[in-house]
DNA sequence: ATGGCTGTTGCATGTTGTGCAACGTGCCTG
DNA sequence: CAGGCACGTTGCACAACATGCAACAGCCAT
């Protein structure tokens, strides 16, 4: 691991904690003032660091751009692949990714057991936004307005007789997938078909996207595809875990103590 | 300037790009593998880097969180975000707060009429900078020789007809703006936005930020947007006055209205 | 004025980062 | 199935580069 660089990271979380100038930074990496100052230069050179009016330093805007446009690179569907393709076999149940978009909720990406191809065909097709489990999680995470306005600009279609059927009914039911993390759809699009679904979150805790499994009354009940509720929400977990940059376990040996 | 940290943070905007893998971010850098390897070690120990599961290396969250407090340390916005709310919910259009750095204008916070939510998606993007009211108000206050040097160094790209389209009609319009003590950008960026912006001072009368309000002709008119411009203006007075300690009401919950 | 404090510069030293070459591994091709 | 290719990884010798020192320069307070 290269020294320089390490010393020179560590100073952002210093800065992070506040304002400092040359000799504190000195201080706390425990190295010459003229070491410091270099360091910070070459910081302040990138942007990543910025020195205010009183000289002292303090962390940079180019770390807003780094991070914004990070964020706008990143492609759920990518990073989520692996996985649905691995849960996907594990249950050997259709799994669906999908997001949420100006009112709609689409389909990104879907693995079927029998044939582990993204199947493009049904991609980017709405979603039954008003039962799909899927929709009610990316949808509960909605700032309340956004949410209220968009429950009460749909229609319900009576897909079956377990469909939710006016905007009060889909309100109330938000609340709840909200408060326990995880939706289902039973038979409220097709009678025989039933889902469970799980939240994908980014960095910042927001529902950047949302799985599920899906599966038809006649290969299991509902009562045993929930009995997978573990398994796809550790799956989504990872998905965040990974989409956030969050590493999980890299070097188990290692652990900040 | 050192040329290990220079060479480590170059892999930071190249990450932001989209992930890479080892060849590529070796290449880009024009170092030997090996080297760029130690390099990104580092500042994945860091948590800057994150390695995902196709071994290709995108931005970690540890960046993230430090683009976060950083914001967090901008004590201008902690100040003015109330403040701006309260413009949001009264005038019902968009809120904008920006400031200058290093040559850059950007974004540091935003209210929305309909959801007043941090956005931090818009957060840390380039502002236009030729164009955009805030950007004159914060440009005009730099001193001369800065101001000119700055000009004179930006592209002027014709957005629509009304941007501005050269430093010398630039300049102009910042001499203006200087006078006058706010600023408007009139389509000079979407054919159909309006926007009008007054500067927040500190106690020594410099111009530390900006905010402005923006709203679509459809809207309202250009003429109608100006009528806010007393309202924007004493909002602006208003977080100057809290921000160099200068607070009337130690109650800021009560504003002049 | 003068002392102490801070940030800054030039330079000799040796620590540290560098590129090379070789190894391991997984994947695709013949 | 074997072979080859591409990619990440490691150890090492060399010298480039970062380091700390000491001396300089500005600034404020005494």
């Amino acid at each position: 691991m290269s020294q320089t660089v390490d010393r020179a990271l560590s100073i952002l979380p210093l800065l992070a904690e506040g304002p400092a100038d040359l000799g504190q930074v000195a201080d706390r990496l425990g190295v010459h003032k003229s070491t410091a100052l270099r360091l910070l230069r070459t910081l302040h050179d990138h942007g990543l660091v910025y020195r205010q009016s009183d000289q002292r330093y303090r962390l940079g805007a180019r770390l807003f751009a780094l991070a914004q446009e990070a964020m706008e690179n990143l492609d759920v569907r990518e990073i989520a692949h692996p996985h649905l393709v691995r849960l996907g076999e594990a249950c050997g149940h259709t799994v669906h990714l999908a997001v949420y978009e100006e009112g709609e909720v689409l389909y990104i990406d879907k693995v079927d057991s029998r044939y582990p191809v993204r199947m493009y065909s049904r991609i980017g097709k709405p979603v039954a936004i008003t039962v799909a489990a899927v929709a009610k999680l990316l949808l509960a995470d909605l700032p309340e307005p956004e949410r209220r306005a968009v429950a009460e600009s749909l229609d319900y279609p009576l897909y079956t007789a377990r469909s939710t059927p006016d905007a009060a009914a889909f309100l109330k039911e938000l609340a709840t997938v909200r408060e326990q993390g995880w939706a289902t759809d039973l038979g409220g699009f097709e009678e025989s078909i039933n889902c469970v679904a799980a939240p994908i979150r980014g960095a910042d805790g927001r529902v950047v996207a949302a799985m599920s499994v899906s599966a038809p009354n006649v290969v299991v009940t509902a009562d045993e595809l929930l009995t997978l509720l573990p398994l796809v929400r550790r799956t989504a977990d990872a998905i965040s875990d990974e989409y956030s940059g969050r590493t999980p376990v890299t070097d188990p040996a290692k652990d900040t103590a």
